[in-house]
DNA sequence: CTGAAAGCGCTTACAG
DNA sequence: CTGAAAGCGCTTACAG
């Protein structure tokens, strides 16, 4: 006759703000206000409580409080493309912003489907969560995601249609200018764009900074692409096919690093030397493209980080009792210069 | 004198299930077992239930369910590096699969911290989630978080080194061998292996595969790297290096995508063509660069989404009861063939 | 099949 | 300054 394998312990019991209180010789009330610094308690007995806690390693239990409290200390971040180069950098500051003050995230990833996201909102409504965060992969304005939800909500890169929604997005419009007034700087004269598809905001946008800039003057493009994509290959071939058409250019700016990627190859096939002959100016400044290339490509950057964590640091206002601004907010752009537009570099 | 201000409710109050019950007539008790499909509930009573908790748009509380289960339906999420491409997709299918299963997921970043991981490892206890899943960017073994941990660990991508942890890892063994059959089987003859880092154990495993393939068909490497980068530069330069030595290759295999795109720069530059002269194989099946090249580049896929569903469905059930397994499960890696390997496609 | 009651672990008026 | 008590919203034995 076997004794029955009885298993260890499943659950190890973990102290409770009552161990400690007993521990420490005092009531719940008392050891509760002692932990979180509440007002009327005598420093003896709050260093008293302490010390119970401590030696009980005594962890709040955040359900608890969060029931009791009616919030829960998470935020939600609702993003609709994990994979997207934009949405991750403001994921990850907002991650680290959150983090250091004591609230944890909640990451959906609604894959540009709007029935997981109605999904997502409720189940992050029911968590009550307080706060949400929206992230989108486009500048390209997008429909709210409610009104009067019970939470402060901020958008990020992708602005919300609601004006009275807050959102933070980057000025594309100063991302043109900063390029084009590179290239005027560094003495090109003739300008081409490599655009990324017009319809999209981000792309019009930057078509404005740079014509602006070139306005200023009294210049003009030499050259302006109609249509367009995000991809290298179609770098490589609208260059190419403005370079067949034998427009002389000094200048190329490009709507995305893949796009100048793809023209890079495109000049180098045709030996025209950068930045010598061509200078030539991506967008997004992606590590991985940006210092793979040869020369290193000049680019401008949309501080995506400063996006995350200025979104975030609202939000924790937010929280915190202060109302969200309204409208959107635009953050600007930075020139990064490298060797595909001066060798001085 | 003016009439105070009183703003509108704050919180507007959400219907309790304290509330479904008094609409449906039945106690407290019953309304909960009607709606978690308990046992001894009459099919009318949980159809009225139903209807009642539909009317009030009733969302059960999480918190205060997950105070009185003891558990709280949310899973940790802890990677070392979320910029790195290989966490990411494992973390998307992660987060998929959970958020089917009713799951909500807690993302922390350590970055590469071990203090800071410490400190979201007790945050996640603390938050009492059901289950954490650490996932690193390398394939090399990685100090566990912890043993006799409360909730069920699983490693993704790197390895714990305790093998009583469940660790879920790609099998670059396999990966390199793939590589090697698929250049063997497409007639080349003259192998080269420009490596990543050799101390790292994914170039290792990888040389491994490819020397065994090799020698099983009497033959062996033409050349290999003695130490090595994931960069493209250093693509570029190593196979410029061994190019300009007059070793003459049909093939090369390449550790990463970015080490094959330098590789492809390298061959071009010397008019050397890929595939007629040269076939070229990546690693990592990154679409960035594999759709990017010219021609596009043939590249072992890790699996990843396959790693991250996998280890989410792992906990999903040890969260359920099921005990984990132990010890490392390698996932086989996949060949991905295009055109910088035969023309045929 | 149904319900009264205790309990999950904390916070917060309200008295002392 | 301290504590008894109610309450947050749910689940789950335990009786009926």
């Amino acid at each position: 006759m076997k004794a029955p394998l009885t298993p260890p312990d499943q659950k190890p019991k973990v102290a409770t703000l009552e161990d400690v209180a007993r521990a420490a010789g005092v009531s719940l009330a008392t050891a509760s206000k002692a932990l979180n610094g509440r007002d009327r308690v005598s420093d003896t007995t709050r260093s008293r409580v302490e010390d119970a806690a401590r030696t009980l390693s005594y962890v709040r239990n955040p359900m608890a409080k969060g029931l009791s409290e009616g919030r829960s200390g998470t935020v939600g971040l609702l993003t609709s493309d994990l994979e997207g180069r934009f949405s991750l950098p403001i994921l990850m500051a907002a991650e680290d912003s959150f983090g250091a003050g004591q609230i944890s995230v909640f990451l959906c990833d609604a894959r540009g489907d709007a029935i997981r996201e109605r999904h997502y909102i409720s189940a992050l409504l029911a968590r009550r969560v307080d706060a949400i965060m929206v992230v989108g992969s486009k500048t390209d304005h997008r429909q709210p995601i409610g009104r009067d939800l019970p939470v402060p909500v901020v958008y990020v890169y992708t602005p919300s249609r609601d004006p009275r929604d807050l959102s933070i997005t980057p000025d594309n419009v100063v991302g043109g200018r900063l390029a084009a007034e590179h290239l005027l700087a560094t003495g090109r004269k003739r300008i081409a764009h490599l655009t990324g598809p017009r319809t999209e905001r981000a792309a019009a946008d930057r078509a404005i900074g740079i014509g602006q800039v070139l306005a200023e003057t009294g210049t003009s493009l030499v050259y302006e692409t109609g249509y367009g994509e995000w991809s290298e290959r179609w770098g490589r071939s609208s260059c190419a096919m403005m370079l067949d058409q034998g427009i002389a250019v000094d200048a190329i700016l490009c709507d995305s690093d893949q796009i100048a990627r793809g023209a890079l190859d495109a000049l180098r096939e045709r030996s025209i030397r950068v930045p010598e002959d061509v200078a030539v100016v991506g967008f997004d400044n992606w590590d991985v493209i940006v210092e793979g290339t040869h020369p290193a490509l000049t680019s401008i950057d949309m501080n995506l980080e400063l996006l995350g964590r200025s979104a975030a640091e609202k939000l924790f206002a937010a929280i915190g009792g202060k109302p969200l601004a309204q409208g959107v907010e635009l953050v600007d752009c930075r020139l990064v210069v490298r060797g595909s537009t001066t060798q001085t570099i």
